[in-house]
DNA sequence: AATGAATGAGTGTTCATTCAT
DNA sequence: AATGAATGAACACTCATTCAT
C-alpha cells in the first residue's frame, strides 16, 4: 500500500508495449497492443471488446477475423509475458556461471528489467490471470514455478556454500520475488531513474537481504 | 511473478475478512463481506451485483436498500482497508519511540500484519482502486501518502543518524513497501508460517535492506 | 402547437390544486396533492410511488396505508377532476335559463373557469386517462359525454331557433370544447389576465364562433 | 374535457405516420414508426424499449445499433414533428400574400392539415416534450415560438388594418392556436369529415373569431 | 479483411408492492 | 399510521459473439 504516486494501473506512455519480434504484423498486432493497454488500465472485465476495437479503429466484428475471442487475447498476452520472463531469467541464469551470488544478482537484474521494459505486460500477466480458465492459466503457472525454482536453487546453493546467511530460504525467495514484481506498478518515464539504476539498486537490496558479504563495492 | 502456489487471487478461508468492529450489523454487513470476497476473487468488474446478492442469499434489489450502488460497496471496502492500515501504522509509529531502527521495524511489522490479518481487504484496496471515480479514490490515495511519508521519515532520519546505510532513500522505501504489500497475495492458513513468523522475517529483511548493523538479536 | 411560454406541463405555483372540500384530511390529502403535482409534471408513468412519498415526506410503504395502489391515486384524481367539471357545467346550465345563447355563454364560462381554477387536475384528467384500465376510465368518459351533450344541446337548440349560424354543430362543439380545454396548459399566475378576463374573452370567442349576433354588449 | 369519442390517445389506423421522405429506410425507419405509435398511445415513460422492439419484430438490443438511446427516439420524433409544422406554416404564409385575412386563413388551414395528416406526430410533439432534457427540448420550443410569431403578426396587422375586430390579440392567438392543436386528438378515419372539410370549417371559425367581415362566401 | 445488423444473455438499477414490526 | 427490509418483475442499456455481405 506504500506507493510512490497515484495512477492505480499506470499508463504513462511506456516505451515498448510488447517484447521485440513478438508483435504480430498489421491489424493483428495493433489489436494485441490495444488489448494490452486497456486490460492494464481497466482490467479484463473492465475493458470491452468494443473499447479495444475503437482503440484500434476497427469494427468490433473485425476483431474476430484475427482472434477467436476476448479470452484468447488475454491468454496470448499472458503467454507472451510469461515467456519473455522465462527467456530472460534462463538467459541470465545461463550467463551467470556457477557462483550463487552471481546467479542471484543476474536473476534479480533480469526480473527487474523485464518489469521496467514491459510493465503493462507484467501487470496484465500478474493481475488478470484470474480471468482465465484453469486450463488456459496452467501454462503461465508452470512458467511462474520455473522462475521460482531458479531463484530458490540459487538461494539454496548459496546458503549451503556459506555465501548467504538466510534463515528461511522460502521466505527469502518470496521477498526477493516481491521486490521485482512491484516494479511494474511504479516504474515509468516519470521516475528519476533509468532502468539500469533500478536494477542495480534492487540487486543490491537482494544481496543485502540474503546477507551476502559483498554488497557491491 | 514468482509465487508460491496458484490461486491468482487467494481465497483459502481467511481468518477475518474485515477489521474488528467495523462490520455493519445484519444484512448490511453480510453484503459487505460477500462483496469483499467476490471483488477479491473476480475483481470489481468481474463480480456482478447478482453474484453478491446470491452469496448473501438475498434478492439483488434488496442490496439497494442497504447501499446506494455497486461502486459504494467498493468505496466502503477501500475506505475500511486504508483506514485500518493507517490506524496500525500510526499506532506502531507512536509506540516505537524515537529510534529510527525501532520505527522502521515497527512500521514493517505493522504493514505485514495488516496484510496477513486482512489479506482480502488489502487485495481489493490495492487492485481495484482503478474502478473508483477519482473523487472517491482521492481519500485512499491520501492515506497511502500518509503511510509512505511515515516510512520515508524513518528512513531519512535513520540514514542521517548513521544507523542506516542507504544509497537512495526513495528506492529503499519503495522496496520495503513492496515487500509488505505482496504479503496479501500469498499468505494464508495453507502456509507453514504464523503471522508473527512472517512479520519477524520481513522486519529482518527490511533491516538488512537498509544496512542496519543489528539484524536480529 | 402555438403556445405562450414553455413549461410543457406547467407548474407555476397554482392557487388551488384540488376543488374545495374534496381534499381528504391529513396525510391522505397530502398524498393526493403530491400525486397531482407529480402526475401533472412528469406523467403517470414518469412519477414513481417513491417520488410521491418523498414529496409528502413519508415512506413509500406508508402510502399503501392510505391508498391501495398507484393506479387508485390516478383514478381518484381523474374522478375528482371530472366531477368538478360536471358539477360546474350542470350548475351553469341550470342557472342559465332557457336561452341558448345564455346557455352557451354559461357553459363556456364554466369550462374556462374550471380550467383556470384547477389546471393541474384538468391536465391530469385529460392527459393521463390512457394509464387507467378501461373499467376505471369508463366513469370519466361518461362524464365527458355528459358535458359534450350539454354543449351540443345548446348549440342545436340555438341553431334551430335561429340564434346561431352554424354549418356543422358537431364541429362547432369540438371547436368550442377545444378552446376551453387548452386553458389548463397556459393559464397561470404568470399571465397578465385574471380568470374572469379569460372567461369573458373566451365566451366572446365562442359566441362569435357560432355567429351569435350579440357578441358582448 | 369535451371530446367526441373515447380512445384517450387515438390510434385508429392513421393514414401516414411520418411526413413524406423523412422516414429512414429499413429497420431504422420501422423503429421510428413503432416508437411514434407507442409513445402516442402510452406516453414516453409508458412505452418500453422492449415494447418498441417487439412491435418492430427485433431484439431490443438491435435497437441500439440504430439509435443511441430511447430519448433520442423521442427527440427525433419531436424534431420531425416541429419541422414539418414550421415548413407548412412558412409555406402557407409565403403563399398567402400580404392580406392579413388570407394569411390567417392560410395559417389555420396549414395548422389543421398538419394535425390531420400526422396526428400521432403532433400528439407526441406536444405531449411528450416534458420527457426531453431542456437542451434537447430547446429547438422544439424555438420552432413553436416561430409559429406563434407568424400567427400574431397576421393578427396584429389585420387588426391595425381594420380587417379584424380583436380586443386582445394575444388571447385571440392562443384561442386560434388551441383550435388547431386539438385536431390531432380527435380527427381520424372514423370521423365523417375529410381533412379539407375540417380545414375549411376551422378557417371559418378562426375568421369569425377575429370578427372578419367575410366569413366565407 | 472488414463491416453493419443482429442476438441472447447479462449489466446495474428502479419499479410497485408486501409484510413483520 | 408508519417503517425498513424485502421481493419479482421490469427498466434502459451493454456484453461477447455470429453472420450475411
Amino acid at each position: 500500500m506504500t506507493q510512490t504516486a497515484w495512477n492505480p494501473r499506470r499508463l504513462t506512455a511506456v516505451a515498448a508495449d510488447l517484447p521485440e519480434g513478438v508483435t504480430p504484423p498489421g491489424t493483428r498486432g495493433r489489436i494485441l497492443q490495444a488489448a494490452l493497454k486497456l486490460f492494464a488500465e481497466y482490467g479484463f472485465h473492465g475493458a470491452s471488446i468494443r473499447d479495444i476495437a475503437r482503440a484500434v479503429g476497427i469494427n468490433s466484428a473485425t476483431l474476430y477475423a484475427h482472434y477467436p475471442g476476448k479470452e484468447h487475447l488475454l491468454a496470448e498476452l499472458i503467454r507472451l509475458g510469461h515467456e519473455e520472463l522465462r527467456r530472460r531469467l534462463r538467459q541470465a541464469y545461463a550467463e551467470a556461471g556457477a557462483d550463487p551470488t552471481a546467479q542471484l544478482a543476474a536473476l534479480v537484474r533480469a526480473q527487474v528489467l523485464v518489469h521496467t521494459d514491459y510493465p503493462l505486460l507484467a501487470l496484465v500477466a500478474n493481475h488478470e490471470l484470474h480471468a482465465l480458465s484453469p486450463e488456459r492459466a496452467a501454462p503461465a503457472l508452470e512458467l511462474r514455478d520455473d522462475a521460482r525454482r531458479l531463484l530458490l536453487a540459487a538461494l539454496e546453493r548459496g546458503t549451503a556454500a556459506g555465501e548467504f546467511d538466510v534463515a528461511d530460504v522460502t521466505l527469502a525467495g518470496i521477498a526477493i520475488g516481491s521486490l521485482g514484481m512491484r516494479v511494474a506498478n511504479w516504474f515509468g518515464p516519470d521516475q528519476p531513474y533509468t532502468r539500469e539504476q533500478v536494477a542495480d539498486a534492487f540487486v543490491d537490496f537482494a544481496l543485502r537481504l540474503v546477507g551476502s558479504p559483498l554488497p557491491r563495492g
